[in-house]
This record gives structure tokens, C-alpha cells and sequence, in this order.
DNA sequence: CGTCTATTTGAATGTACTCAAAAGCGGTGG
DNA sequence: CCACCGCTTTTGAGTACATTCAAATAGACG
């Protein structure tokens, strides 16, 4: 293992799934490219052709889009070891509808989706990891989409707060609001409550 | 490309994304096994081992679980050309939280996890569809967040009829609403408005 | 035709929203 | 060090949408 370096994290988080030799991590590890941003800076605005995802390394950031009438919709906050893009412009090479914005100053190792595709086909594991780690991906969306649906602002708080412990201290509560749906005004008030 | 039988229409399913020689169409389709079976009946329920998803040849069914208070909510909707299972419990191989129930008489093309995870080292195209299919999902499945975060019930029932008119015309209206998380009375109302 | 299921209607309630304004908080510059 | 500014959070009052509970109608099927 290639200890102690700006890709020690990532590495331990492919190895929770797959195995890899030394040199399966060097052929890893030069296909990433590191970026140092500060916050409240764009990596993605809609349009752009997104031909990267990103892994986390230090920092934290936001995923939205802006509706017609020019609201903010916060699909997915994410730090240390999370992935973000706009995953359906990098899958579908569409252009992105997204805004992926820094909240905090970050560290992100951005792999490129045809360097990604070859290493697919060298190393056939990669394919495997990155099945499964959509494939947790959409179990979590499906258990958001029920706790969206049935459940009531309270609830939905108090969920979030137990699931990202990390995001409610650092984010802040208009954010958190918005991904859950709510109004600043309402969050307020169910945060009285709760207290 | 074998022509019809009960596999035609997954063969061109996969066609739509891979390209498979005629050998590689056998082998695949030797390890689907065909499921039929009338309306009303359970395919998985919860604490089951789930070792298959589905593929709807035709027919309809619907995949839900009941919470602690026993209110039911329906996940997803499946019809003919469409997967489904408890995808949780088949990736994960852990029990089943999910009912998989037919709401009309239905054939399925099961296809076994381990007869898959071998398919996967034979046919590497495979793991790439599954994945493709996976991450199409996962962005249909961020669609309806938003689409259940911030609007109305009246916006999510025209959205669900231009997204699945199919389904809408198949399913009883109360299955929709909860679907859409409605209580039937309130979708009752808001259809006599938009009709 | 009768039964069971699905849909509709009504009235009262509740949750979250809108709009408006005030209070809190953090950083900057005088 | 304090005053001010911008940004975030809180509070208040009135409103809208969906819910609950109860009951009436409509439809499907044997």
C-alpha cells in the first residue's frame, strides 16, 4: 500500500471492496488528478461537459441545480470520502444541469471518465467497485426517496441528522433546509422543537 | 440474434447497449429461468433471501414495504421491459425489507446472482450493462427526489402520468397515490381539478 | 344481483409556506 | 474597541395544501 501520501484515503476506500497489487495502485493513482479549490468556487456549472467525478479527499461541497423560476435545489452534500459530480452528465456525456460549488475550502481527485474506461478494461476490478459503489449509491437514494415521501420535516431533520452527524455541523441551516425540502423559516421552527 | 421466443425482448434490451455474439446470447439466456405467475402473488416478502432480480417479460408488479405502524409504500412500479427486485437485499445479501407482488398476471426472466457474478468474469460486457443500467437508475431515482422534494401533489401526478402513462392507465389510482405519496382521497381531488 | 373494492365528497385539522420584520453573529474598517 | 455591514437564523401572522375521519357513491366480478 502506498502509504501516506495524498492518495493514502482514496486507496483505503477502494480497499474496503476490492484488492489491488502495487501496481494496479500506480496505475490507479496516475490517472487522478488532484485539485486544491477554494470555497465558493464552481467545479461544474450547467452546460459544461463533465467529463470527471470526485473523490473527496479534504473540504466539503454541494450539488444543485437552479429551476426555472430560479430556486436552488440541493441534491447531495459531500465530504471527506464521498464522490460527487453530476453523475448523469458524466455517465450520459450530456451537458451538466448541475452547479457543483464548494462550501468549505477542498481537496478532490478528479478521474476522467476515458482514462476510467480503459482502466475498466485493464483492470477489470475497477468495473466491479464502481458497480457496486453506484449500486450503494441508489440503495441510499430509494431510502431518501421514502423518508422524502412518508415522513414529515421533523422526522426528516432528525434522520439527517443522525445519518450525516458530520454535514449538520459544518453545513450551513438553509442548506440543510433546502436538501431536505424545507424552508429556512420551517427548519427554524422544527429545530425549537427539537432542541 | 434469436428470434422469438420468451427471450426476444431481453436480447434486444441488452442490445440497446452491448453487443453480444450469438454464443454469448446463449449463454446468457441459459441462465435466465422463466417465471410465471398470476396477479396478487408474492415474489419476495421481507426476510427472504433474494438471490434473482427480475426482468418483466409482461405484466405489471409493484415492489413496497410497510413500515412500523404498517402503512404501506410502494418503492417502484415494474412493467413489461423493466427490473425489479429488493435490489438492497439481491446486492447486499441481506434479508429482504421489501414485498415484490404482482398486480397482473405476469411472466419474469429470473437471473441468479452467483450465475451472474460468473457471467461477469466470462462476459465483461455484462458487468458493463448492469452497471449502465444501475447508474440509469440512480439518476431517474435523483430525478423523483426533487421531483418529491419540491412539488406540489398536483405537479407530481401530471409528471407521473407523462413519465409512465402505461402505468397510469394499468395501476389503481390509490396504488398511485402512495406511490407518489399521496393519501387517495387527496389524488381523488386533485384529478377532478386536472381533468 | 349482491358483495367487495375503489373512488369520491364533506368538514375539521395540521403542517409547512409566504411575507415581513427583527434579532443574532461574524468579519471589517474606522 | 466599537460601529457597521452582510449574512443567517428566528419570530409572528395569515394562508394554502394535504391529511384525517367519516360516509356516500361508483365499479368490478362472481
Amino acid at each position: 500500500m502506498i502509504k501516506n501520501s495524498i492518495y493514502t484515503s482514496i486507496l483505503n476506500h477502494l480497499h474496503k471492496v476490492i484488492t489491488l497489487s502495487e501496481s494496479e495502485q500506480l496505475e490507479f493513482t496516475s490517472i487522478l488528478e488532484e485539485i486544491k479549490i477554494s470555497k465558493k468556487n464552481f467545479i461544474i456549472e450547467p452546460g459544461d461537459l463533465v467529463d470527471s467525478e470526485y473523490y473527496v479527499v479534504s473540504g466539503c461541497l454541494e450539488a444543485y441545480y437552479l429551476d426555472e423560476t430560479g430556486d436552488k435545489h440541493i441534491i447531495q452534500f459531500a465530504v471527506e470520502d464521498w464522490w460527487i459530480s453530476d453523475f448523469e452528465a458524466f455517465f450520459n456525456k450530456v451537458p451538466a444541469k448541475l452547479y457543483l460549488e464548494t462550501i468549505e475550502n477542498s481537496t478532490l481527485l478528479a478521474i476522467n471518465r476515458d482514462a476510467l474506461e480503459i482502466l475498466y478494461t485493464r483492470i477489470p476490478q475497477f468495473e466491479r467497485f464502481f458497480r457496486i459503489k453506484t449500486t450503494n449509491a441508489f440503495v441510499s437514494l430509494r431510502t431518501r426517496i421514502l423518508s422524502t415521501l412518508q415522513k414529515s420535516g421533523k422526522e426528516r431533520y432528525l434522520e439527517f441528522c443522525e445519518t450525516y452527524p458530520k454535514i449538520e455541523q459544518r453545513v450551513p441551516n438553509y442548506h440543510i433546509a433546502n436538501y431536505l425540502g424545507l424552508k429556512p423559516e420551517s427548519l427554524s421552527r422544527i429545530r425549537k422543537e427539537v432542541i
